[in-house]
DNA sequence: AGCACGCCGACT
DNA sequence: GTCGGCGTGCTC
């Protein structure tokens, strides 16, 4: 029997279902909503529900259901599209309404207090800052600010001096003390002056423009490929230019915080509408502001990472996902939510265009296009007159290696530094080496809570585990033998560094990694100088294969590229061919004709020769071909129940139960059950671990089997023993 | 996930 | 005799 005063609440807790409450009398069932707040008794303490549905009928005993306390919003804060996207994910992901609602709320709004929209305010150069033309050498940071401040006549906002500039606030106060800076509250109606405007566009990306604007109005889903520097960025402005004519709101997901304040800044510099940002780098308090800009409608530009999926939007007309066949756009912990798969969700149930842009797109999203159901919209040329780098292979093979650097790849070094060009190097391995050998009794420094090594960092002169993070100091000594005889065994990025200084003793060289980068805003500070072209060599990890530009680079080498082709996961390959054409969009775009070398023991390796063609399409082709062969995605559908304990036997018991539970449901369904094994670094951060995958031909058969089966598995008496969870189209399976 | 209840070991 | 270990069970 439906009662209107009780209401279905979602709660944040990890757990399959809703809680039923009770309305007081002085919350009316008729004023409340789905995707409104509601604060609720809970437990022994008191928590922020969402609002599921209003009248429904109890699921348990009357006598306890218990009365919520009080209503946190007067219209709901999230709003019908937003609520129907959560319930989407919830069911999607096998994943808890409560906990997806949470993770689309930033922590202000689960409190109980009360968040309002503070006014936009900019900070702008006065007249008389305008004409201050000489500071004392010594005012480093005001002349940064008064010259920034001149190329955005409308102004910054502290967000934005902050991302650009880092530590600003002190140098800032001293210039509006002495009447140069004026903080300025933002009108919804900016004068258009002082704006960049529109590129001449070629002609594929007239073709582009055009065809997403002739969609305004309903879902198409776009592919956006274009090799680096063919101009995808032009094509989201003058595309994002019609969607703000129309009066609609723009959200664009981007891989990286890394990234957003390039973007923030371009956009800024081109549109004289209000632009917010979304990411982990934001403070609780910013994160609530920028939340309400988005959800009020005022912020007519929304630019951020993974979590900005779940931005609440007054109008959206557009989404763009950039460089979509980026991992990070799927979470890898608790909720393992794909933002790129829940954009094409929601624009869909929206009924407006996506964009997704990559010089690399991800295999499903060209076998998407492929199939039809994504149009594919194709940027050829380089913009400009740059030209495909070369790009070679440089056989390790017989070659004598100082620190993994071959006599070839110097020699091309020198050139390119005499020719006044940069070098950008890449070795994903940071530290100094991955490990620390005994020479006389073979002791190597494992870490004691994962199956790995640890690796040798010499600045700090520890040994640290990269997978859990526990540290330990070197010692002169062998713990065991006692021997002095250690030996560093590999190079990492800290090593090769030294060994770079030593062949180019007068060349400035820096290394860009998560060690040297650790302070925050010293990224930042780093890729700016590095952009200058200041450093002359670029030695990095991965962090620096994403999206930065370098207009200087003439030379890009991959020091290991080996690791890449023979990874245990199946789209290693994937992987590591995207990683070599992105690493290849770095060279030479500019005037300057760029070179790209690749270091390898497998020069002959099918993909690296593809690669080194720089023919996507093919590539693709050969990898797909590949996964259809042993049908693996997109040409199957997967599911992995992951499971950890400190005891090492428990995660592969329970697995084995819920496998059996698997087979029985799905006897007569074309559903494969590989495993359970354990994973393949069994041991992490004292953790066992252990995975059991599913695969399906059809997604249906998949979803309709987990629902079912993760009932059971949660009944199992031993699925209270281990922390277990389910990935729903597992990107990483270790 | 929290947070309690509950039944067995080494301590002031 | 207590303090506290973490196994098990519940949360409307």
């Amino acid at each position: 029997m439906l009662d209107k005063n009780i209401v279905r609440v979602a709660v944040p807790v990890p757990l399959r279902r809703c809680f039923d409450y009770r309305l007081p009398e002085d919350i009316s069932a008729r004023t409340l909503k789905p995707g409104m707040r509601l604060w609720v008794p809970f437990g022994r303490s008191q928590v922020m529900g969402i609002v599921d549905e209003v009248g429904v009928e109890p699921s348990i005993a009357p006598g306890k259901i218990k009365a919520a306390i009080k209503t946190l919003d007067e219209t709901p804060i999230l709003n019908k599209p937003l609520v129907w996207l959560c319930r989407w994910a919830s069911q999607y992901y096998h994943h808890p309404l409560g906990e997806v609602y949470h993770s689309a709320l930033p922590v202000y709004f689960r409190q109980d207090k009360d968040v309002v929209l503070k006014e936009s305010r900019v900070w702008q150069l006065t007249e008389q800052g305008l004409q201050v033309d000489q500071l004392p050498k010594n005012a480093v940071r005001q002349t940064e600010l008064l010259q920034y401040l001149r190329e955005y006549p409308l102004g910054q906002s502290d967000e934005q001096l902050k991302q650009a500039l880092g530590q600003y606030k002190s140098s800032l106060k001293s210039m509006e003390n002495k009447g140069w800076v004026q903080q300025i509250v933002v009108k919804d109606d900016v004068d258009e002056s002082g704006l960049e405007s529109a590129l001449d566009l070629n002609k594929a990306q007239e073709v582009a423009v055009e065809e997403i604007c002739r969609y305004q109005d309903e879902f198409t889903a776009f592919l956006l490929y274009g090799v680096t520097g063919s101009g995808k960025t032009e094509v989201y402005l003058q595309v994002i230019q019609a969607v703000l004519t129309a009066g609609k709101q723009v959200l664009i997901l981007v891989p990286e915080i890394g990234l957003t304040p390039q973007l923030l800044q371009r956009f800024s510099r081109r549109f004289a509408v209000p632009i917010t940002v979304f990411h982990s780098g934001l403070s609780n308090g910013g994160r609530a502001q920028n939340w309400l800009q988005a959800s009020t409608g005022r912020a007519r530009i929304i630019i951020g990472t993974r979590s900005a999926v779940f931005a609440c939007l007054q109008n959206p007309g557009l989404i763009i996902v950039d460089e979509e066949h980026d991992v990070s756009f799927k979470q890898q912990d608790g909720f393992r939510y794909s933002a790129r798969d829940l954009a094409i969700v929601r624009a869909r149930h929206e009924k407006i265009p996506i964009v997704l842009g990559s010089a690399t797109p991800s295999l499903e999203s060209m076998v998407n296009a492929d199939e039809g159901r994504y149009t594919l919209l194709d940027l050829p040329e380089r913009a400009g007159d740059a030209v495909h780098p070369d790009m070679h292979l440089i056989d390790l093979r017989h070659q004598k290696l100082d620190e993994g650097l071959s006599p070839v790849l110097i020699k091309h070094i020198h050139q390119h530094i005499e020719r006044e060009g940069q070098v950008l190097l890449f070795l994903n391995r940071r530290g100094y080496a991955p490990t620390l050998l005994c020479h006389d009794c073979g002791w190597v420094g494992n870490c004691q809570r994962c199956d790995a090594h640890m690796t040798l960092h010499h600045a700090s002169g520890q040994l640290r585990c990269h997978h859990c993070g526990t540290e330990r100091r070197v010692d002169r000594h062998c713990p065991d033998c006692g021997s002095v005889d250690l030996r560093p065994i590999g190079q990492g990025t800290e090593r090769t560094e030294e060994a770079l200084k030593r062949h180019f003793p007068d060349v400035r060289i820096a290394r860009i990694d998560r060690d040297t980068t650790r302070r925050k805003g010293e990224m930042e500070r780093k890729l700016k100088q590095a952009e200058s072209g200041e450093d002359q060599i670029l030695l990095g990890t991965q962090l620096l294969a994403k999206g930065h530009h370098f207009p200087n680079v003439t030379l890009v080498a991959i020091l290991d590229s080996d690791q890449g082709l023979f990874s245990a996961d199946f789209r290693g390959g994937e992987r590591m061919s995207q990683l070599i054409l992105q690493v290849a969009g770095r060279a030479g775009r500019a005037e300057k004709s760029g070179e790209v070398l690749i270091q390898t023991h497998h020069p002959d390796h099918a993909l690296l020769q593809y690669a080194i063609k720089q023919d996507y399409r093919v590539l693709t082709r050969a990898l797909l071909e590949e996964r259809q062969l042993v049908q693996w995605p997109p040409y199957s559908h997967l599911a992995l129940l992951r499971a950890e304990s400190t005891q090492r036997n428990k995660p592969m018991q329970f697995l084995r139960e819920a496998a059996e539970k698997a087979r029985l449901l799905s006897s007569n369904s074309q559903l494969m059950l590989l495993g359970p094994v354990p994973a393949p670094m069994e041991k992490r951060a004292g953790r066992y671990r252990a995975q059991l995958l599913l695969q399906a031909g059809e997604r249906a058969d998949l979803h309709n089997l987990l629902s079912c089966w993760l009932n059971e598995v949660e009944a199992l008496k031993s699925s209270s023993t281990v922390r277990w969870s389910l990935d729903v189209d597992p990107q990483d399976m270790f």
